[in-house]
Order: C-alpha cells, then structure tokens, then sequence
DNA sequence: ATGCATGAGCG
DNA sequence: GCTCATGCATA
C-alpha cells in the first residue's frame, strides 16, 4: 500500500535481524540526551534476533560445592523461567563496548576477583533499609550515585584509578553482570528468584525482566549502576545463605490487580512500515502519529507508545555506557534517513563501529509520509 | 528474551 | 508531551 521507503532498495523489512542501528546515547544522568539515529534494519517480530551462537560460558572449573547443595530451584515460584536460567546466556562474543567505548579494557576485566570486596562495603548499613530503597524517595535513586560509588570502587578491584569512584565502569558491569548470572545459575536460582529476593533484601522487588535485561546488559548504565549494588549484595547473600528460599518466598502477593491493557500485537508488515517511519523521523509530531496510527489502522496510542518503545530501544542497544562524554551530540530531531548500510552490531545489538552518522535535513511532513499517506498533507488529521 | 505497556518525574 | 525505569505478557 504504502511506501514509507519512498523508493527503498527492495529489502523486505526483516531481512536483517534485529540489528539496531547505533543510537549514541545522549548522557545518562538525565542529561538530555539527544541520539542521532543511524539507518537500521526493522525488525520483524518473527525475524528477531536470532540468537547468534549464544552459548553460556561453562562453569570455569568444578561447580560450587554449593550447588550440590542446593536443590535445583531454591524457590518456588512458578516462573516460567527455569528453562531461561539453564539455556539462555549471551556469552557477549565480544564485549560490545570493548569496541568503541574501550578497547582492550573489557577483557582486562576478567582476571581479577568478581567480588574482591564484600557487598557489606557497597552497603554501609545493614542488610535492609527498605524505605530508603524505595523510588522517588531518593533511595535507590541514591545508590546510583552515592551506593553504586562506593560499592564500585571497593569492588573493582582492578580498576581502582581515579575517576571510576563514582561508578563502576562498563567493564566492571560487564564482568559482574556475568558474573552474576554464572553465580546464580550455579546457585540455582533463576532470573525470577533474583528479583524476588530483592524484594525482601531491600524492600523493592523486580521482575525477571529486569534482572534477565541487567544481566544482559540491556540496562542503561545509571540503571546498571543503581542496580548493581543489590545485586551485589544478593550474591553474596546468596552464597552464604542457606535459605535464600526465605528472600524468595517473602512477598510477591502484590498481585498486580491493575488491569492492563492488553498487549498489541503488531503485525510483521505494519511493524516495517512503522520502523520505516522510524527511520525517517523518530520523533513524529502528535498530527504525525495520529496520521500513521490512521493510517495503519492503529490506535494513536499504539503508534505513540510504539516509537516511544523504539527510541528507548535504540538508545538501550546502542553504545551501552560509558561513551556519553564522547562529545557526540545527537540530535533526536533530525531525521536520519538509512543508507542502507549494515552496522555491525553485537550479539546485543550493540554497534561496534560507530559509523559516523549521517544527518538529513529536517523532514517536513511531505517526506515524513509516504505518497500514499499523504491524504492531504494540510494535516487535516482532526477529521477525515 | 523481548515487545508492548504503565507510570513517575520533568520541562 | 517526553524520557526513563520497570514489568506483564508472550514468542
């Protein structure tokens, strides 16, 4: 029907997998970032990342003693997860940010200790301090800052030069982050358990989500650094615990009562042209959305939500951390418009040769739509 | 593991 | 409105 393109090379939305564009992040702190975005291939629902040789490193040498120890799932919990916990692990064939961000520093990583200091000094006080974890109250928002720095600087290790006091650095993420998932494997514990065991540790629960997205590094790097350290601190408590069956049984009846609408399924075709429009603009004005959301036969809100969803993926799967002082300036603006040409991206997405990017002047509404979704560029969107 | 959704915080 | 952190639902 249409042909957002307007005149692309015949390549089929999904051709690619989902290898997203680099979308340099802007800062993390808040600072307004403002991406530029590189031409990227859509990303078919069905031709999503097809995990590329994604094996889990085998356990260094003998498993833990521990892990005979413990049953198989400490918890109950029917997550629908055990399976994750035994076959999904990016094994980062090659740290994403060792490219760009640091070359060579990310393997130097691995010879030293994951945990050469105890949690304890990441956390000064006693295990829980609940209220002061909880959001918006400045809690874990503070562990970003204050937590995390201590925390990072006792736990490096290795990399204890100036300038890393504040925050680990993507190396020292990295490696935790493995770290953390080999540990927890072997501890038996799945991604799930986790989450829940900081709900009782600390009074702020999360998903699998969250703890599966950290561990693959998915986070942004203020989300990395804020979660870090209680995750730290579970490890540890998990390895010298011996009911962490209690953390993870704790609470979890915060049943989420909320109805929630229920999920959109995109289809594949309307997903290119929607990634079509992406590329042209990834910020579409409300007149803009309501256009596309017309006509693509979508709720405006589905549109709106949809590019939200893009941007933040973008801006999660492109240079991870670090990098925001790299002077780029992005503008999330501009539109950008593909030249077709594949980055190499990481297994995670991650763009190991920030191409440099390649600016296109401010779209108007007649490039933004296509021909055939131009019914009247007077934007009479209010009625049609 | 990841797509779509929600909600807090912000400008 | 947006970004960002986060999670439900699902592939």
């Amino acid at each position: 029907m249409f042909s957002p393109d307007g005149g692309l090379p015949a390549a089929p939305f999904g051709l690619l997998p989902d290898a997203g564009p680099p979308f340099p992040r802007g800062g993390f702190d808040g600072a307004p970032a403002q991406p530029l975005f590189f031409p990227f291939a859509a990303e078919p629902e069905g031709a999503r990342d097809p995990p590329p040789a994604r094996a889990w490193l085998p356990p260094p040498a003998g498993p833990p003693a521990k892990a005979e120890a413990r049953p198989g799932r400490p918890c109950r919990q029917p997550s629908p997860e055990p399976r994750a916990a035994a076959c999904c692990g990016p094994a980062w064939p090659a740290p994403p940010w060792a490219g760009p961000a640091a070359p060579g520093a990310a393997n130097a990583a691995l010879p030293g200790p994951p945990f050469p200091g105890p949690a304890a000094a990441a956390f000064p006080g006693p295990p829980l301090c609940p209220a002061a974890l909880q959001p918006g109250s400045g809690g874990l928002s503070g562990l970003g800052s204050s937590g995390s720095s201590s925390g990072a600087a006792s736990e490096g290790g290795h990399s204890s030069d100036s300038g890393d006091e504040d925050a680990p650095t993507s190396e020292e993420l990295e490696q935790f982050a493995k770290d953390l998932k080999h540990k927890r494997i072997m501890l038996g514990f799945t991604q799930a358990d986790v989450g829940l065991a900081l709900g009782t540790l600390y009074g702020k629960m999360f998903s699998q989500t969250t703890i599966c997205r950290f561990e693959a590094l998915q986070l942004s790097f203020k989300n990395m650094c804020k979660l870090k350290p209680l995750l730290q601190r579970w490890l540890n408590e998990a390895e010298n615990t011996d009911n962490m069956q209690e953390m993870c049984n704790a609470e979890q009846v915060l049943a989420q009562a909320r109805k929630r609408k229920r999920r959109t399924s995109i289809e594949t075709n309307v997903k290119g042209t929607l990634e079509s429009f992406f590329r042209k603009c990834v910020k579409p004005s409300p007149q803009e959305i309501s256009q596309i959301a017309e006509d693509l036969n979508l709720d405006k809100d589905v549109v709106r939500v949809w590019f939200c969803n893009r941007r933040q993926k973008g801006k999660r799967l492109l240079l991870p951390f670090g990098n925001e002082a790299e002077g780029v300036m992005y503008d999330m603006n501009q539109s950008l418009v593909p030249a077709g040409l594949p980055i190499p991206v990481t297994s995670q997405g991650y763009s190991l040769t920030p191409s440099p990017p390649v600016y296109m002047p401010p779209f108007h509404k007649a490039e933004m739509f296509p021909p055939a979704l131009q019914p009247g560029l007077s934007m009479n969107n209010s009625s049609h």
